[in-house]
RNA sequence: GGAGGGAUUCCCGAGUGGCCAAAGGGAACAGACUGUAAAUCUGUCGUCGGACGACUUCGGAGGUUCGAAUCCUCCUCCCUCCA
């Protein structure tokens, strides 16, 4: 073990909401360090969705901050639950996978996940290792040890009886099944977003019937997506995917507001915290320009899923494109089977997928956020000769080469 | 098992026979101002060679009507109340 109870507490209070409980915690990191036995970390994820985004790395980040200090992490995939497929939430229901996808979806992950935890300090778990050898007899027994008041006491959940909303018994057995894992796993310390408190805490109770010591729980916020206001999520399309292309990253980071960049910082960045405080008392006193302080951040970011070379060369595409106003060496190309020897521009830009349809292309023009070869065109009935390459470009960021194929 | 309410364009939500491609808000997109920040202002926001017009859209399928998001029938899904 690498640090006094003290220290190691301080890294592992970084960021985190909650605690629970912290004297317990403090115990068993002594405890530890006198045996030392390493602790159990134990963080689940669905296997559903394995496209990770930053939103994702809060977690991953406390995970290595637990393997920087010595500790065994685990990373739980829930397969089982995946498997039986959780109809729970609005509209669709979701898929429930097969064991292709859920072993391929597990390859994806460990692609992603060990860019910030340390492979050979990970262990990769799955719970159907335990609960699709449990019978209904074990089922049933495990539902006994808990009850419905109970149950009530998670928010989504009394308000939902409340309000006379209905709530499916199978919901019930989500809390249960992931706080077995923790009782299978003899976790010590369980990690999960503010979201799964309940859950977390439901693990504690349950071990404590097993004649465990109940895991400590330790919750992350939810980081807010690139509008600051909803949490990062691929159904908003807010997010910054850590398997985005370099440039793109450089880019968000760049396009989110200052008060969320100072959030990032502190959920995201390697800086220790008296530094991000420096950086926002700087830019309150007017010292250190936000945009910098953005820069730094979205250097920092970039270089974790791509390397520093990347991240210098996008920081430097930043400013060729924004400040300097030079197109980027990079973009999309789209080749476009002429139609005779004119055609009308609104009619490329949307064949090149810049624009979603013809009348798009033609308001995008009429607004004067057209360029062909970086020059503004203002005629909405501008036709381009259907021969060579141009370099299109809607709005700041959206570029497109195009070629005319023959025809 | 019985009674009732609902499904509208990306989202919320008005619209109860023609004036409806469908109010309003949000989101989004473009422009101005900037630091690709925020705030603000302006414009756009179904498709189609633009305005005109045509076509597709108001859960699905039929029907009534000169004309249907609006009326009728059946179906699907959601919700509420009673049991």
């Amino acid at each position: 073990m690498t640090g006094s109870v003290a220290e190691q507490m301080e890294l592992i209070k970084r960021g985190a909401v909650e605690i629970l409980l912290e004297k317990e915690l403090e115990e068993k990191l002594q405890k530890s360090i006198d045996t030392g036995v390493p602790l159990k970390i134990k963080a689940g994820f669905d296997p559903t969705a394995p496209d990770l985004h930053l939103g994702h790395t809060v977690l991953l980040h406390k995970m290595r901050q637990f393997q920087q200090l010595g500790h065994e992490v685990n990373f739980l995939i829930g397969d089982f639950t995946g498997m039986i497929g959780d109809p729970t939430g609005k509209s669709e229901t979701r898929k429930a996978l097969t064991r292709e996808d859920v072993l391929r979806n597990a390859e994806t992950y460990k692609e992603q996940v060990f860019k910030i935890l340390d492979p050979l300090k990970t262990k990769v778990v799955f719970n159907s290792e335990w609960l699709a050898a449990m019978n209904a007899t074990e089922m049933i027994q495990l539902a006994a040890k808990y009850t419905v008041a109970r149950m009530l006491e998670r928010d989504d959940f009394g308000k939902r009886y409340a309000s006379q909303m209905p709530i499916s018994i199978h919901e019930f057995l989500y809390p249960l099944i992931q706080g077995y894992d923790s009782v299978a796993m003899k976790a010590d310390v369980e990690l999960g977003g503010t979201d799964q408190k309940f859950n977390l805490l439901v693990g504690r109770e349950l071990q404590r019937e097993f004649g465990q010591r109940p895991q400590s729980v330790i919750t992350m916020p939810l980081l807010e997506g690139l509008d600051g206001v909803n949490k990062m999520s691929k159904s908003l399309g807010n997010y910054i995917g850590i398997n985005d292309p370099a440039d793109e990253i450089f880019g968000k980071i760049m396009s989110i507001s200052d008060e969320l960049m100072l959030r990032y910082y502190e959920l995201l960045s390697d800086l220790s915290l008296a530094e991000i405080d420096k950086l926002r008392k700087g830019i309150k006193a007017h010292e250190i320009h936000p945009m910098d302080a953005k820069k730094q951040l979205g250097r920092e970011i970039v270089a974790r899923y791509h390397g520093a070379a990347a991240a210098g060369q996008a920081e430097e595409n930043f400013v060729k494109r924004f400040r300097d106003n030079q197109t980027p060496d990079e973009m999309p190309e789209a080749d476009i089977a002429a139609e005779g020897s004119t055609m009308l521009l609104c009619k490329i830009l949307a064949k090149a997928g810049v624009v979603a349809s013809n009348g798009e292309g033609r308001r995008a023009i009429q607004q004067g956020g057209v360029k062909v070869n970086g020059e503004k065109v203002s005629d909405d009935n501008s036709e381009l000769a259907c021969s060579g390459e141009y370099i299109l470009q809607v709005g700041k960021r959206r570029f497109v080469r195009v070629r005319f194929g023959g025809q």
